[in-house]
DNA sequence: TATTGTTATACTCTATAACTATA
DNA sequence: TATAGTTATAGAGTATAACAATA
């Protein structure tokens, strides 16, 4: 993805962070794209192995998804058998790995952190230790 | 857009660079409502005023856009009057601003110049520096 | 032959409102 | 009363294929 060198947008660091994310973003897609899942489907089973008996709408605080778009997104991994849903009480459902999502899971966690080495490499050492503090400072 | 703590997820850069892009062009769209232009929208037209006689094409190029989604773009900016498409030759057009375009240009400025000084101003000073170029090592 | 502008289309992501059942 | 899960829907953003006209 070159960057012009005239573009008179690319020293904005709002753009810049914009087209980054995208381009990223792009990569990320496809290497996820033979496990057959999304970024955000990574993201849900990376969530819900690090902290056990969620609720869907725990996860989407947690991962900024609206409560609404968990559900077809949750019924894609549950139609795949990588998730469960557990009863906690007749309201509230716990989201538990199965066997394959466990499995799926180290396959995931083998590419991402592949693509985020690959990521941080790509980043002058000069700057690489303030990447990750600059962006959390913008979440916060 | 707190970031709970035990987020698994906020270290890995590639993550984190997701939620502060979706965050901060959440932000900026927000801000661009009034003028009642879309984030690309205004891309456009900071682009045009910058480099004369672009034609559809080369805008595309230079924003990352598809040809074929900066149709309904720039059919958007004339029919608000922003912008023209002016024959270089029976093939290619080239995108001027109109009078109200450099208006509302000039609007676009002023909330664009606040949002990147608010979006710099919430990093901390001592990775403020290497923010942008790591961002645009990420482009190349 | 390659490129410009265009149409049509489809898929993803995201956001909102409203409903129900339960806490 | 507030919350969890859900349905339906709409708005954006993005991607691809194909076409006519022109360079």
């Amino acid at each position: 993805m070159p960057q012009p060198p005239d573009d008179p947008l690319g020293q904005l660091p709002g753009y810049a962070l914009r087209r980054a994310a995208q381009a990223m973003m792009a990569e990320l897609s496809q290497r996820l794209a033979p496990l057959d899942l999304r970024i955000s489907d990574a993201s849900v089973l990376m969530l819900v192995a690090a902290r056990r008996d969620m609720t869907s709408s725990e996860i989407g605080k947690a991962l900024d998804i609206q409560r609404a778009n968990m559900v077809p997104l949750l019924n894609r991994l549950e139609g795949a058998g990588l998730i469960r849903r557990e009863p906690i009480d007749r309201k509230s459902q716990a989201i538990v790995l199965s066997d394959a999502g466990l499995a799926r899971l180290e396959q995931v966690r083998a590419i991402t952190t592949r693509f985020e080495d690959d990521l941080l490499a790509r980043i002058p050492a000069q700057h690489r230790p303030h990447f990750v503090p600059a962006l959390q400072a913008l979440l916060d």
